[in-house]
DNA sequence: GATGAATGAGCCTTCATTCAT
DNA sequence: GATGAATGAAGGCTCATTCAT
């Protein structure tokens, strides 16, 4: 999907994938640089050390997702549940761009190794989503829970999905994912 | 809420809180003994090795939690909506007695420190649940969708949930698990 | 062959088997206590530390050895051939005795946990029997070599000979030890 | 003697020199370090742990002692009595060449840590060795004994004599050599 | 006196990071 | 700029030694 032409980007994807399929400690720098198909050291010409590439990706990352979502956010016009559908349809893209990405974030979002920034550019991208709940929830159209329990459906729901997918367990047909972005929807919709 | 009194008990249970809040690979055994209150060495009077700990760690809380589910499996005569009822107040009720358990367990099912054993346990839980969603399905009560992705959503929803309350950010009141369980099972329902 | 009363003597006797066949660094303390058949702590009532434990058992069989020589010294009126046999069927009763003693002491006596008593003890045991070399040096009997390099041959061979009956490749009939013992001596004898 | 260029060689005659000395158990890896003044970690560049170290090690200088003993064997037309000088200087000639190796294959050949190919290409040595007291023994030039103990006394009175040298007690002198081997030959041909 | 559970120093080994080429 | 050989800090683990029972 990514065009990739720079030894930096080369780095980037290579860590993207090794640390959402095996997590940071467990993903070493030597690991990286064969997949990205560079010497070692070079890595450290373009990134301080680990925790600053980890962190490098992580930011980049939520940086696209909060990008994606902006794009996908809904007119103001359009019914909450057409706006849902826009938001659902704006995650789908974003992992069909970027395989693994989403699960990336959310297995690293809790890690000991992100920084300050990190972490404010994370709650800035919930707070997008969150704001999408708590304006629904003031119309009384969203359910009144936590909107980190919302979220935690939602995203939940659909990485496990994509796990399935990834892993080949599920055909990846247009009917599931219609399905699971449903069942969503009811799960955080007034009743 | 748990009592602890031997030393096994202290290191497993040291094991878990650190195993949850980081992760196997950035746990270590210096770590453990720490918060223990043993040395390094007793940890390998009571466990192989690592990998040996958390594969206990990891049978024992399964099992303990597929014993709390078979307690709450609801009888037969009940609705299917009281049925989930009973399901959902297990899962809170195992996370009251074992507070990390569940997100240990979520976070390290597909670790590459399990063995055989331990993938075994986890997929007889897993089996277990499933079946009540299988029959749900076939009744035409449950939606359907894979049960892997119906089974994310429930436990994510109840893991971020709970993460919310560890975190203090929420309060953990009555009104807020049953809203929780109400939006999981409009998730998994047939409409 | 031995008779064994005391716990001390349990463990002096496990140590010289262990160190014997696994060397001084191979052995570990747990392993001398299950053979001596007591705690690991026991030890430490009998001996300072492991160091301590080989010392005395180096010097205790270095004492017996020297015992034994003196007990078989030839007598002055004998044959230098016939003194050397004294000499040879010594080590062979000593062995017989402490089936390890003498292995022990030969793979032992260069270790860097022997204290400078052990290694005076063992200076001692081989001035006796170079004195016997010495002697017949001058009178011209025995080949004008250093003594240390005679006593490599006997000792060297003797024990060569000793490993091949232990370990069974070898029958240990009478004819056997005197064509060694001829051996050695026609090594040693002036021609 | 030897003329060492590569971090390898280094390393590998630190370990010689190390293990002869105290021993594989004994032998630590930052002791080979700073012998072979490199890092700790840089020997794991170059061997995979400290057991294929000294396998290596074991293997190569067996080969090389093999080598040696090949370019050393007699022609068939010559004497059996020229003929053990000849293989006795093979033995010179590799101990001058090698200092510690000879010692640290006698000491090490029963080691817990060599493998299979090591023992094999031990036992390929000593059957060189073997066939030549064989020949021997079949011819009735030989004593009628263990060709194990032959060798032992022979090896036995040549390493002790070394070891002399080394700790300069004993002046290496011609004369002494040959005392020696003279000595090694009385003790094993047929009287 | 005897024990063995507990300890922590020190070993082997890995791997993030540096630096000479 | 790019490399990978070299390094050493730090982790997992063992085992000599201690000490409460």
């Amino acid at each position: 999907m990514e065009e990739i032409t720079s030894k930096r980007e080369h780095i980037l994807d290579a860590g993207l994938h090794l640390f959402a399929e095996r997590g940071f400690d467990a993903t070493t720098i030597p690991m990286i640089a064969t997949k990205a198909e560079v010497g070692a050291g070079t890595i450290y010409r373009y990134f301080i050390n680990k925790e600053n590439l980890v962190n490098e990706l992580f930011q980049q990352y939520v940086e696209r997702c909060i990008t994606i979502l902006h794009e996908h956010y809904p007119e103001a016009g359009s019914s909450p549940r057409e706006q849902f559908r826009q938001i659902f349809n704006g995650m789908v893209q974003f992992t069909n761009e970027h395989e693994h990405a989403l699960y990336f974030i959310k297995t690293h979002n809790h890690s000991h190794v992100l920084n300050q920034t990190s972490r404010e550019r994370f709650e800035e991208m919930l707070n997008f989503i969150r704001s999408f709940f708590e304006k629904g929830k003031e119309q009384g159209i969203i359910r009144d829970l936590p909107a980190n329990a919302l979220i935690a459906i939602v995203l939940g729901a659909f990485l496990e999905l994509h796990k399935l997918v990834r892993e080949g367990d599920v055909d990846p047909n247009e009917k599931l994912f219609e399905g699971v972005e449903e069942s969503c929807w009811d799960a955080i919709r007034a009743h």
